[in-house]
Order: structure tokens, then C-alpha cells, then sequence
DNA sequence: CCATCTCCCTAGCAAGTGCTTGGTAGGGTA
DNA sequence: TACCCTACCAAGCACTTGCTAGGGAGATGG
């Protein structure tokens, strides 16, 4: 049960891959040991339980995501910057960890309500913080309309970013940079041509 | 098993809203009949497996969607129009029926691998081809950028729309036809403050 | 007044669920 | 030689899953 074993790791990074592609409650523990080529008890020579399992992949995930959130609001770059800055790492993660953000999306909801997940919720409104910040400093400092829902703008911009990792393909040919990019396009200047409308 | 009784429907309605707020696969046939108030073996009187319950709220669902989608197609509103009058459709459909969108989203993709589902599958192509077409003739008549990549934005708008059934309330404060505008707004004009950047 | 139909119950089955147990092969260390 | 370690297996336990068979109470209609 020691944390440092490599091929625990292994077995921890084929289980995010399985929740993700067939969701938590559908992936069983037989599921696991097969794509390792082991029975299912011996699973538990690594694991407590299956949730440990799910519990341990989120959480590290969360700490590394923060962390560089984080890190970007430290360097206070201005709200546009900062913006551009937090989807491009978050696209970045969806390249990078696209097993773990599939499961935050699709599984957060659920595991959320046991005690042991308590960390999905507090991380929810620690990222629901780090966007109203960024947008009302914005729409203040007069770089994004000032004619705004924040609130609205932000629950449209957390879910656009996350869903992408549907459809994204970490080797398919569009890079998640260039997603990115093309996202805060349509974002900060719509798609449509001619000049904006005034007011509301 | 005759598919007009009300009781049926009204068992089909429970179904949905369970299915909707636990998952299809984590509700059980007896977490069905225990909110209707009988025993699990007596859905079978009314449906031959949990499947077809799945199957007939998302055909029911999917139908009526699409009708509405056609008769807005038949209107030749123009691509600014239309595009507006699809995404002003969907957020009411999230109003009307916010179970079936969420198990639309949230089990389509494990559903449609049975070949039961595989309508669901025609229905993502057919929308599809529904935005394209929007966003070309658009771009085409030049009231949309024209260095969009089509096929990006569709699956922005795709996303970004249906996802709202995370948080939208039906009851709540903020009416359908309301966020729809909201976002109607981001979407064609941006966030952002000031003239358009030229180009890419 | 009997027959049929609707809607539900009692009881249970076969398959599958997460997890536990006792044990073993192979290797390193003293 | 003695001991402990990692990584696994074989077997199975208690429980849950979707679903089935057979029957019964009450309303409907000829």
C-alpha cells in the first residue's frame, strides 16, 4: 500500500482511463484488473476501495490545476491577460490530464455528495472566485462590457471551457493551444462582423 | 403495456427525473418504483425492460426537438435569425424539459453504442449539418466573421448550449428566453470592450 | 353474474457488484 | 538460515442488479 510504487501509478493511470471512457459507476474493479492483467483482488494490495482510487486521481489533479491558477494570478497580469491566461491553461489541461478533467466533469457531481469529496465543492467555489474577480475587475478597468452578468458569463465560460475535453483529441492535429486561442476569438469579440450594438 | 394510460406517463416522467439527477446507470428499477410508491416488479407491467424507458423518453424528446428545429429551417429567417432562433429553441427546451436535455447529455454517448440507440448518433449529425449550414451561409452572406473555423464553433455553440442544463433552473429568477439573449449577446458581440481586432 | 382487463404484489432467480481471506512465488537483507 | 518484502492468485462472501412467474383485488362491460 506504499503511495511511491510505480506500478501502483500504472494501475492508477489505466483506472483514470477507464472512468473517464466508461464513467465511475459503470468501470468495476474487474474492469481494472483485467486492462492490468490481474485478478481483481490484487487490486487491493495497492488500493483500499475503488473510491480511494477516484479520490486520489481527483485530488491530485485539483492541486496540480490550482496550483498554476494560482501562479497566474500572482504574476497580475490585468484582467484580459489574466483571462487569456487561465483558458489557455485550462485547455492545457485538457490536453495534458484529459482522463482526470473527464472525470472531474462527468463524476464531480455525484461523488461530491459523499463526505470524502468535499474538496469538488470547495475547489468549485475557489474557481467560481478566481472568475468573478477576473471579470468585475475587467468590466471596472472598462476592458470587457461593463453591460455584463458576471455571474452568467462566468458559469458560460467554466462550462465552455471544460466541455471541450469531449471532443478534444490530444493527438489529433488541432493543438490545444490553438483551441484555445480560437475560443477567446469568439469569447472576447463574437462572431459576428460590423460593429457592436450599443447598450444591451 | 398499452402506451396511452396516464399512469404510465407518469411513471415515464418519475424515470426521467431520476435518470436525470442520479445517471441512467446508478438508478435502479427500484429506486424507479420506490418514488412511484410500488414494487419493482410492477414497472414491468407497464414497460418490458429500463432500457425501453431510456429509449422512449429520448425518442419522445429528440422528435420534438428536431420538429421544432425544422420548422425554424422552413421559416428562411436568414442565417442571423435562425442561428438566434436555434439557440433561443434549445434554452427553451432546457425550460420544458430539463431531464430529458440532461440524459440527453449525459448518457448519449454510453447509450448510443447499443444499437437500440443508434438514432441518437443520426440525430448528432443531423444537428450538425444544421449548424454548419447556419454558419456558412452566414459567413457566406458576411454577416458573420469569415475567419471562423466553422467546424469549431459549431461545437462551441453545441456544448455551450446544452451544458446550461447544469445549472439552469426552471423555477429560478432568470428565464430561459433571458439567458438565452445573455448569451446570444457573448456570442455574436463578445465580452470585450472597444473596436474588433482585424483578422485572425 | 361472469369474463376480461388493469394494476399491483409476493417471491425469487441468475448474474454481477465491491471487497476479504488465506496463501504463494520470487527477491532482498542480515 | 531466517526473516521480511512486493505483487499477485484462488476462492468466495454478502449484497445488489434487472427481470420473471404466478396470482389477486378491483373496476368495466357484455
Amino acid at each position: 500500500m506504499s503511495k511511491e510504487s510505480p506500478r501502483r501509478t500504472e494501475l492508477l493511470a489505466l483506472a483514470a482511463r477507464l472512468f473517464a471512457e466508461r464513467g465511475y459507476v459503470s468501470t468495476t474493479v474487474r474492469d481494472i484488473a483485467d486492462a492490468a492483467g490481474i485478478l481483481s483482488g490484487s487490486l487491493y494490495h495497492h488500493f483500499d476501495s475503488k473510491e480511494s482510487m477516484a479520490d486520489e486521481i481527483l485530488r491530485g489533479f485539483l492541486d496540480e490545476l490550482f496550483g498554476t491558477y494560482a501562479e497566474i494570478e500572482a504574476a497580475e497580469l490585468g484582467p484580459r491577460r489574466t483571462l487569456e491566461a487561465v483558458v489557455v491553461a485550462s485547455f492545457d489541461a485538457i490536453h495534458r490530464r484529459p482522463h482526470e478533467v473527464a472525470i472531474y466533469q462527468n463524476e464531480a457531481k455525484h461523488l461530491a455528495q459523499s463526505e470524502r469529496f468535499s474538496y469538488l465543492d470547495e475547489r468549485n467555489t475557489e474557481f467560481r472566485r478566481l472568475w468573478n474577480r477576473i471579470l468585475t475587475d475587467g468590466v471596472r478597468a472598462g476592458v470587457f462590457r461593463e453591460d455584463l452578468d458576471v455571474e452568467l458569463v462566468y458559469r458560460f465560460l467554466r462550462d465552455t471551457v471544460w466541455v471541450a475535453v469531449r471532443w478534444y483529441n490530444p493527438e489529433g492535429p488541432l493543438a490545444a493551444d490553438a483551441v484555445a486561442k480560437q475560443y477567446l476569438g469568439i469569447l472576447l469579440d463574437g462572431i459576428a462582423t460590423g460593429r457592436r450594438r450599443a447598450g444591451k
